[in-house]
Parts: C-alpha cells; sequence; structure tokens
DNA sequence: GACATCCGCAACTACGGAAGTTACGAGAAA
DNA sequence: TTTCTCGTAACTTCCGTAGTTGCGGATGTC
C-alpha cells in the first residue's frame, strides 16, 4: 500500500459487504484479504462506523455489517467519513502580504468549486453500483 | 508554513514579480519576505524556471525574473509547473481484487474529471489579473 | 462462572516526504 | 582576484501514516 491507502482499504471493504450484507466480516478476515493489518482495518472502517456507514458486533461471532441498504451509501459517504479533502484547509487568519493572500484566496476558491463537483458527482453513485465494473 | 507550501511560495513570488517585472530579486531576498530559506525557493523556483515561467542568472547583480510577460503565465502553469496532482497516480498494474478495481477506479475516473475542471478554470486567470483581489 | 472471540484504544516503532540548514562548486560581474 | 549569485548534494528535523503489540470491555459458547 502506498498513497490513499484509507480510501481505498474502505471502498475495498464496503464494496464486498455490499455483494453480502447480510455477512458479518472481522477485522481479521478483512485485513487478510486486503494485505494489511486488523488494528489498521479497525481504524479506517471505525470511521465509517462513526459516520454511521457500517455497525460493529463486539464478542462472538461479531464483525462488521452495514448499517444501511448498500444501494443508499454513495461513494461521497465514503469520501466524507474519511475526511478526504482536496483543499489545504486554509488555517491562517494571519494578516500577511496582500498578493499572497489574493492569490491563495483565488486558487483556494477555484479548489473549493472542484471538491464541490467532485463529491456531487461522487454523491450520484452508490457502492452497489459501484462496485461493478463502468459500462 | 505548513501544507502546500511549494504552491503558497511560488504564487507568491510570481506575484510579487508581476507587479514589478523589471527588477531581479535574489534568493535571499525572496526568502526574506517569505519566511523561508534561500535554498528552499531556490529548489521551487528551480521547477518554475525548468517549466519556463522564470530564469535565473547567476553572479553579481543575478537573480531570479519572469521569462515572459506575467498576462500570459496562468496559474495552470503554475500548479503543473509544481507537479501538485490530486489523483493517486494510479501505480498499481497488479491483477489484485475486481471488486477493489472496480470502486477504485470509478473514484479514479472522477477525480481526474475534477482536476481537469480545475486546471481549465486555473488556466483562465494569468498570475498579473490574480495578484489584485478578487471582485 | 470459565472461556473464547471480537472490537476499541493506547502506545510504540518504522518509514517516507518535505522543510530547513550547511557546505561547496560553477558562473558572472566589478 | 574578489564578490555575488544560483545549483546541488548531504544532512537533520518534523510530521503523518502504516504496522505492531498489548490489554480492557463486550458478547457469545460451554
Amino acid at each position: 500500500m502506498k498513497r490513499n491507502s484509507r480510501l481505498s482499504l474502505a471502498l475495498h471493504s464496503l464494496g464486498h459487504m455490499a455483494g453480502n450484507p447480510a455477512q458479518t466480516r472481522t477485522s481479521a478476515q478483512i485485513a487478510d484479504h486486503a494485505g494489511t493489518n486488523p488494528v489498521v482495518v479497525r481504524r479506517v472502517l471505525g470511521r465509517l462506523r462513526a459516520a454511521g456507514l457500517l455497525v460493529a458486533e463486539k464478542g462472538h461471532a461479531g464483525g462488521w455489517r452495514l448499517a444501511r441498504d448498500p444501494e443508499t451509501i454513495t461513494l461521497a459517504d465514503v469520501y466524507l467519513a474519511l475526511d478526504e479533502r482536496l483543499t489545504p484547509e486554509a488555517e491562517e487568519a494571519a494578516p500577511r502580504c496582500a498578493v499572497e493572500h489574493a492569490l491563495e484566496r483565488r486558487v483556494a476558491v477555484m479548489m473549493e468549486e472542484a471538491e464541490t463537483a467532485l463529491l456531487k458527482r461522487l454523491a450520484a453513485i452508490s457502492i452497489a453500483e459501484a462496485r461493478e465494473p463502468a459500462l
């Protein structure tokens, strides 16, 4: 794994769960299939749980399940659950050089627009649809 | 400085140069104004030089200048010169799980579309325009 | 109740990318 | 020759993330 591995792992897990929603899967099973570690799986899927996309059951025969119908979980839900923002968040507020500020502002606005457009596209496809190869 | 500092530094430098294209500036002057280091400035501006946006002159009274008219240098030129890609580059080629592949492919396509749209917007504004506060 | 099986979470190490820093060579002008 | 500047290598520091170990809490089975 390299970059965007959180998103990859999340999509991968959700994709399989969408194929068989009744089955519960343990972190160990998912980690084994994805070639990573159970704790890493719990970290990533924990975000999806916090976002209401998954439920986790403890104890014997426990594991992970979809919290709702896979048709109602969109790619945007996953993207947002993982905080995968494109924009640098613009943490300044320090009154710096006006030229720099004007330029960064312009670029930031365009990036936010691009991300909004991306989210709109992502929101149009559910994981149930997206797990099938594109036509 | 924190993140996207290369882009910030590049925009900042170009913005000032666009305001007075005749003046040459040294790495030390730029670094001082930007609150960073001359070597860092040379690293970042070196990319802009490689992209044909700046020229650097060595020796006495040397320094950095715009390589062409500031009206002809767009924000997209800067963005591309710095390799600021949104997409994870998709370095795989390994024949992995089909479900994972389908999902990643869908998201990757959408991200590339979003970036294409962003570049189109960035290409519509020159640094000469963008250095003035937006209307 | 004893035990096994899970998740949740804290703490740690390992690795990689980027900024920052120092040092030195190459080119150009006074 | 001296001085000034970029170009670049080498190094340290910092930060985020993956990976790992350990243990407590919850939930089943026996």
